[in-house]
DNA sequence: CGGGATCCAACATGATACTG
DNA sequence: CAGTATCATGTTGGATCCCG
């Protein structure tokens, strides 16, 4: 089986890992939930924290991740305006697979990265050379065993 | 600490955890590694099996996914043509984070969704009535405790 | 069967200006 | 400070047609 709900032979478009992947939709989404990950900031400070995120996407992120009840915001009535937002219980849960994720980059990212470089490399080539380029590959493979 | 380095307190541009994030720049990347967890797939195959992927996002992800190491791309001579995906031993290390994900979204999407529905009813109140609403909540959540 | 090439609509996102 | 509103642009992805 090769389902993500073992139900059925496909992947449906209903299943929880899919209806779990439109939370993703955007690449800043698991940013915002690490950075909330120790505590409470403001908007502000997770400006600050994460890097090259525009104000105009960090606030739509903080707007669907409080729709979703991953995360509280808490407005005070002050001036000028102070507005924190902290994981709520749901968004600690979801702490978890984040850090998996990381801990999987941190060890294979490299990897990943030398294989692009040897694949675009490659690429470059015409046809009769990437064929050497692959035995030549094998050999190395060979070796390492 | 927020970060996810471990070196900075800022989320930087070019941490492992961003680098990987790139990855799974598409809603389909995620999908496909799962459904080769099993093993050898066809194209065709893949494309009966993921719900909804079209014929160009499917090519275009199982591209990326060569490009970067993750999956093997086996094409036999033959008529009509016959290519085969697998993963790689690194795609294989790729899993068990996917499989933390899709473990979460199978426990917490419909608190998630529930939560959404809760929010987009109460955001169509008028402001009074928010804040009404927002009291019954508060006292909901008392008495279960 | 497993693509590639092209066109086009929808969406995502950055920049900028404005506000309580 | 923490947004909102608007505009401009780039990117994405589906549909369609073609090919060996």
């Amino acid at each position: 089986m090769v389902t993500f709900n073992d139900s059925k032979p496909t992947i449906d478009v209903l299943c929880p890992t899919r209806r779990g992947l439109s939370l993703l939709s955007n690449q800043w989404t698991l940013l915002v939930l690490g950075a909330l990950h120790k505590g409470t900031l403001r908007f502000s400070e997770l400006q600050t924290i994460i890097e090259g995120i525009s104000k105009k996407m960090l606030t739509q992120t903080l707007r669907d991740l409080e729709r979703n009840g991953l995360i509280k915001r808490v407005v005070y009535p002050v001036i000028p305006p102070m507005v924190e937002y902290s994981l709520t219980p749901l968004g600690e849960t979801i702490i978890e697979p984040i850090w998996a994720f990381r801990d999987w980059s941190e060890e294979h990212i490299e990897e990943v990265e030398r294989a692009r470089e040897e694949y675009d490399r490659r690429s470059r080539l015409p046809l009769q050379e990437q064929t050497a380029a692959l035995v030549q590959q094998r050999a190395h493979e060979a070796s390492e065993l």
